[in-house]
DNA sequence: TATAAAATAAGGGTTAACCCTGATGGATTT
DNA sequence: AAATCCATCAGGGTTAACCCTTATTTTATA
């Protein structure tokens, strides 16, 4: 083999830090490069050093590992990211992930997980607890649906409505609709105020928001 | 038990038909309702007639099954659906969940499965099997990543800009806004002109559709 | 400490969006 | 034949959006 994956912890409790430390050390192929006990010692840390794999816990006091996700995130921080934590809300794991987390272990999950999960991260794959996965999918599940729903109930445009929603949609004004479509800015206007009442929308954003959402780009 | 879950199969293959028909007459709590041969077949039937499960072969000569979803969807017709297809592509999974399937098996998968996945989706669950879930959720830990990094591209918004902006994609005017922040309209149009110049669209629209895209709802 | 960036605000102007009413010819449906 | 619905257009009005410039205070960072 190669060279030993280094792995950097971050958890408020030295407690859990040597419990991950001592799993990792009966690995022949993982090293504990060293760890943080709060979230700033952490961001301090990766602006001079770094690791292959950071285990991560979620809940710390001050700066907790939501923030340092954002703060790895801005700086663009190359390092694989592991989530640590006692519990599993979907939405925050949805945030963890669109913040760049590589894996997610909840603490009670059995601690040989862990070092699947780091090899699994270092060789660039995801790594997520079968729970996170259904919970995940779940939330999913109901999002595409209510997406489709709203699709449903609009029906009732017609074809022009939707070329002139379309083209509001492209940031273009009513006389550039007007020249596009060959026809009178009245007219354009018309379709407007028949959208407006259609759609139940106060004024252009809603219109926007509903042609996006309903992919009518 | 009150009385048998009726179910209803929709496949081009005669042979398929009457395979699931001799699983599901095993068990005592579900039965066969009746079949289509086609999905012109399947529509007629269910102006008509209703069922508590259709078992929906996608691929089906002339009318398939994604364009029997899209009719039952348009006509609301109220009943589970569980695909059967041969290969699962997570794109066309998608898709066919925005279209109200509760179910999806592979043929391939064992078929002691199809009586759990009826008893399932007729309880009002979800059943997908674990190949499924998992494609999925690498294309959704995918795409939640391709968004935060569009995010990210334009991370130089200010706080008080992605307030605004939210504002503005609630369909707010400038001045409903000054008065949600306390702050002057005039600042608020400073905070629109920034939005513009920095995200480089036209008109308010443009800012609407960024908003949409980057989930500052 | 100096410099930059963010949040705040104003004056003053043009244009596009938005609202109301009303109208006509053509297609479809009853 | 009557009633809708659609696509089209107009007059005339109010308000909000959009564009330019400038400027102060606070906060962050080099």
């Amino acid at each position: 083999m190669s060279s030993k994956i280094k792995v950097h912890i971050a958890d408020d409790h030295k407690i859990l830090i040597e419990g991950v430390m001592a799993l990792i050390n009966i690995e022949d192929d993982i090293e504990v490069e060293g760890f943080s006990l709060t979230g700033k010692e952490l961001i301090n840390w990766s602006a001079t050093n770094t690791s292959d794999v950071l285990v991560l816990d979620i809940n710390m006091p001050e700066m907790d590992g939501i923030d340092v996700l954002k703060v790895f995130k801005h700086r663009d921080v190359k390092i694989k990211i592991i989530i640590l934590s006692s519990l599993s809300d979907p939405k925050l794991v949805q945030e963890m992930i669109a913040l760049g987390a590589n894996g997610f272990l909840e603490k009670s999950c059995a601690s040989e997980h862990i070092v699947d999960a780091i090899r699994a991260v270092n060789n660039g794959l995801q790594y997520f607890n079968e729970d996170i996965k259904s919970k995940l999918f779940n939330l999913y599940v109901a999002s595409s649906k209510k997406n489709s729903n709203n699709e449903e109930s609009n029906k009732d445009l017609t074809e022009r409505e939707i070329e002139v929603l379309k083209l509001i949609a492209q940031e273009k004004s009513s006389s550039e609709i007007a020249d596009t479509l060959s026809i009178s800015v009245k007219t354009v206007e018309s379709y407007r105020r028949n959208l407006y009442k259609k759609l139940k929308v106060k004024n252009v954003v809603g219109l926007a928001m509903y042609a996006v959402r309903n992919n009518i780009v």
